[in-house]
DNA sequence: CTATCCTTTTGCAGCGCTGCAAACAGGATG
DNA sequence: CATCCTGTTTGCAGCGCTGCAAAAGGATAG
């Protein structure tokens, strides 16, 4: 243990002749200090190099400064661009960033909404849930501070941060439709229980077939557990060893729409000219593909600056505030997997 | 302040019938308990359902149990695949992971490698450097265990993990040549300051050629401040302005490659039969895209492994460790884009 | 039956900070 | 000149745990 006597507030308030109290309150910028007394205080400080010890400030304070962001896989593109922004808002808060990962396992979600195994680890949870179903939610432990994001709107005792799912979707296949494809695929879709927002956006694919007056091929929505590339290529594939494949297909991630791709390109068939594809979520990956992917693009920078602020509101409040709907904006991205290549 | 009055060790020990230091050693796994009063304990805490406040530990103990990561950029898919490993490997040991995120600021990362603003958030660094120069290593605290990734070589004071850049880029560029490629060109080299990785890389470059008594093309060896997808895209552009364009590319990073043949295919050309390309990380979006991308494959896993390994044995010793220079190993994976598609 | 040794349990101090309330100015007011 | 008030500073207790060293048992030996 390299334990060398750091210097503590003590230290700091001998040198400046004035109680470790008062130097307390000048390295918090609390008010009702002097301008002269803050300034022998800070001159103390910086002479001895004193910087505080968060540990103590934090056991003292009763709260421990860090919020745990707890998403299924580190390693999805949506969810380490999403982080990004999460780290940043919260920084600018103070407060830290812890990052779990599930691994989509139920029972370490259900672990983690309920404050891991020890207590004062962090003051509440951003959690991108994938299969958290409703028990899970139920037993959790209320006072643990909590914003979900995507999945699984909100039963008033926590925030719910997300896009339109319903409306997003209708907008890509509108989009689909509008194109003068006439048989469009989903992948993705999903059972309740495990995935709330799979069955909003194939709510959405199917509101647009009505707006549009057209018949929704029930055939054509694949159900697939995950949002991934393998996923998205399995499905693609089973879809075209049918009598009947699609000319389109709307796919609930562009994970799964990259993924579909694949085995597009891979059997010799054209995107989009043979069949069209729109993904979910706007990832980098989408931008410089081959094709590039039309998408869903939802305002990720909104999602994380609303979920940190809407947490941070929570754990400062002694009655929790009732649980919100937020919903963020998002847009239509064109790119090359509908709309074809512009220029040569 | 949610503070409903938690259960504490007195709380455990007074119904246990013992004293609090007692229930500290059940609780924490120490010997010297005998089995009756054990179980004892262990019913007191089920009974009131007691969890370690963990910010009280730390502070008694001197230490966090939390590392920190720090990595240029998080959206980055080697970055956050590696970082999952490295969550993994730091769970088991019972650390937690802080990540933090430089944007390739010179002054964050001087400031994080020297602890931060605060002392005891972390216990050791795990620090992936984009541009860590030489003066910001050599004015760091020693007295923060530290262990370096990729870049920069080790000094002594700290260790570094990685694979053997030369020998791995030698191979990559042997596999071109190999192809009948010999108009190779290189995308990612770096000035020493901020490169030292881009460096070594470039040396294996020259040794494939050596070694196969070709000359090495000068001229088509690009810089590249970043290895993201924007510059392996410019790059391929630039190059493909030339005269004389190359057959081949050794791209320094998979993104790189994946803008080099997003820029390839919009221009009309065909990978590989054109341009053969080969990428480094074998990242996860190398083997969907279309051509999927040949590559250097470093084990990330043990990595991650020896890194969180070398970095608590630092945070447990009270004589730091001799700096060590670790090699992980890596495979060369072979994929369309030098290969062509296999089957139809 | 006492001395010795080892195992198990205990008490206390203290990690370094902040919350709280009291103490202490230094004016303004009557 | 006493009284009240506002703004500033201080002292103390304590957050909940662990390190340390001492105390208490229990077993064994003399």
């Amino acid at each position: 243990m390299r334990r060398g006597r750091e210097v503590t507030l003590r230290d700091v308030a001998e040198l400046a002749g004035v109680s470790s109290r008062t130097v307390s309150n000048v390295v918090n910028g609390y008010a009702n200090v002097t301008e002269h007394t803050r300034r022998r205080v800070q001159e103390a400080v910086d002479q001895l190099g004193y910087r505080p010890n968060v540990l103590a400030r934090n056991l003292a304070r009763g709260r421990s400064g860090q919020i745990a962001v707890v998403v299924p896989y580190l390693d999805t593109p949506y969810f380490s661009e999403l982080l990004q922004d999460i780290i940043r808002a919260a920084r600018v808060q103070g407060y830290n960033v812890l990052i779990d990962q599930t691994d989509g396992d139920r029972e370490h979600e259900r672990m983690l909404i309920n404050h891991g195994s020890s207590r004062l680890l962090f003051d509440g949870v951003i959690f991108s849930p994938l299969g958290l179903s409703q028990s899970a939610l139920a037993d959790r432990d209320p006072n643990l501070p909590l914003v979900v994001l995507g999945e699984r709107v909100s039963d008033g005792t926590f925030d719910h941060v997300g896009i339109d799912d319903v409306e997003a979707s209708r907008h890509a296949t509108e989009h689909l439709l509008d194109l003068g494809r006439r048989r469009v695929a989903a992948i993705g879709d999903q059972p309740y229980e495990t995935g709330e927002a799979a069955q909003l956006r194939t709510r959405g694919f199917r509101e647009a077939h009505e707006r549009r007056g057209l018949p929704v091929h029930e055939d054509l929505i694949i159900g697939r557990p995950r949002f991934n590339r393998a996923d998205g290529a399995e499905a693609m594939a089973f879809l075209l060893d049918r009598d009947d494949p699609p000319d389109a297909v709307f796919c609930y991630s562009d994970l799964v729409a990259l993924g579909a791709i694949h085995t597009l390109i891979s059997r010799g068939m054209r995107v989009p000219e043979d069949v069209a594809v729109i993904g979910y979520d706007d990832i980098e990956d989408g931008r410089y593909s081959n094709p590039t992917v039309t998408t869903i693009s939802p305002d990720k920078g909104m999602i994380a600056a609303t979920a940190v602020e809407r947490l941070l509101l929570r754990i400062g409040s002694t009655a929790p505030p009732p649980g919100l709907e937020l919903r963020a904006p998002h847009r239509l991205i064109v790119r090359e997997s509908t709309a074809g290549r512009v220029s040569g």
